[in-house]
DNA sequence: ATTAATTTTTAGTCATATCTAAAAAAATAT
DNA sequence: ATATTTTTTTAGATATGACTAAAAATTAAT
């Protein structure tokens, strides 16, 4: 006979979960305290009391003073709550006239409902995105991205067509910027000129040229359309 | 120049008020102490101190040992609370293929979300739903309930006395099923007992006596008789 | 009208998740 | 290599929301 507990993970024990593998992500393997810290907002003895029970509760490997990594079941705790906010983000836009710079606050309390039925029947009603409203991948139930090819903008060279497929700065301001230049998922871009002294560019969205500064461009997921 | 602070409510506070405004809608006025611990499946001392907090929040009316009642603001959360939980119970059953009776924990978790936003759209991609998938009716945004006289079947007690004044449903296999038991506008109808395993009950039309599921149930309005 | 039973409240604990301030370890600089 | 700075951890404190056990108030019973 196999006793299998099935972990209960709190709110905010989801949400260091969360953070830990949005910061893994971006190639490092251990993270740091202050890191956790800062991208929750809280403070480093807090963060280090809660890396001491995710630890306890085998999500996360903890070596003192070296720094955090997800175990197997933190990295698949953590993606299921990342499927549920992108998935509920679809559900906003695509359902409720939401627009892309308002769905984050709202996603970030609905992707701690637990209901398995509830995650797998959205994915179903929305007819199984790939994607959420910033492009960003939705992973699939074991925690599974599809990896696309999507390159910034900025690195793109003059005359080089493509196709913007997500914003890496998710912030309201951001996306309202996008919004006001008419630049959404989707959307073909050209590039027309670079400067090299700021490192602004150029850029032709529809009929209109607009000029976009490198804190923008590099901000802008694309897909390069060889043409 | 006015100060306007949003009152912050817990989940924990929202669902006492929600436990008050149940209790205090079946006649009552003040709600006891002992009630709410039994409804809330928790003890009489939390309770007291979890009242203690929401009466310095002005939102229950407190006398020590007289029990509790909501204030106007306690009772515009309160059904706030339940308009979001029946609203997303209404989702559930009409968009994700739940069943009445697997909506109700989810509905519990969902109720609490806040966003003023995503309740509105939710109506309005529900269609402004009068009723939960259990017959219950759904308050406006102002807290008001529909003082329909018409009733949903289900709600009776037994042994009360109604006649039929619609039906919800209005597929052809429904209205065959009212047909062929002899249900139309105008029939009177008798509870006669009900079944608390399938919520099933057994009515009596004219001089026979039927037994209707949960879904036949919930599906004819009817007018209460009061004799 | 007292006594007995019940209900409600108070007092003191506990667990979670946070914080500040100080100590310990690691990384960096001279 | 030692001193300085930064990072991380520990120790102790706080707020929330729950609990147990005992005291106080109310209600019911004789």
């Amino acid at each position: 006979m196999s006793f299998i507990l099935k972990l209960v993970v709190t709110l905010s024990e989801e949400n260091y979960l969360k953070a830990i593998y949005h910061l893994g992500k971006q190639g490092v393997n251990a993270v740091s305290t202050n890191a956790i810290a800062e991208k929750m907002d809280t403070k480093a003895s807090s963060v280090t009391d809660m890396i001491k029970k995710l630890a306890e509760k085998n999500l996360v490997n903890y070596i003192k003073y070296q720094g955090v990594s997800l175990t197997k079941e933190g990295r698949l705790t953590a993606a299921s709550v990342v499927r549920k906010h992108r998935l509920w983000e679809v559900f906003l836009v695509e359902k409720l006239h939401f627009s892309w710079d308002e769905v984050h606050e709202v996603a970030e309390q609905l992707e701690h409902i637990q209901s398995k039925k509830l995650i797998n029947e959205l994915d179903v009603f929305l007819d199984y995105p790939t994607h959420d409203p910033h492009g960003d991948p939705i992973p699939d139930k074991d925690g599974n991205i599809s990896k696309t090819d999507k390159i910034i903008l900025s690195q793109l060279q003059v005359s080089e067509r493509c196709m913007c497929v997500g914003a890496n700065d998710s912030s309201a301001d951001f996306l309202k910027y996008l919004d006001k230049h008419h630049i959404a998922l989707g959307t073909q871009i050209q590039i027309i000129s670079k400067e090299p002294f700021d490192e602004s560019m150029t850029i032709k969205v529809g009929d209109v040229a607009i000029n976009i500064s490198k804190v923008v461009s590099n901000n802008i997921y694309v897909k390069s359309q060889t043409l």
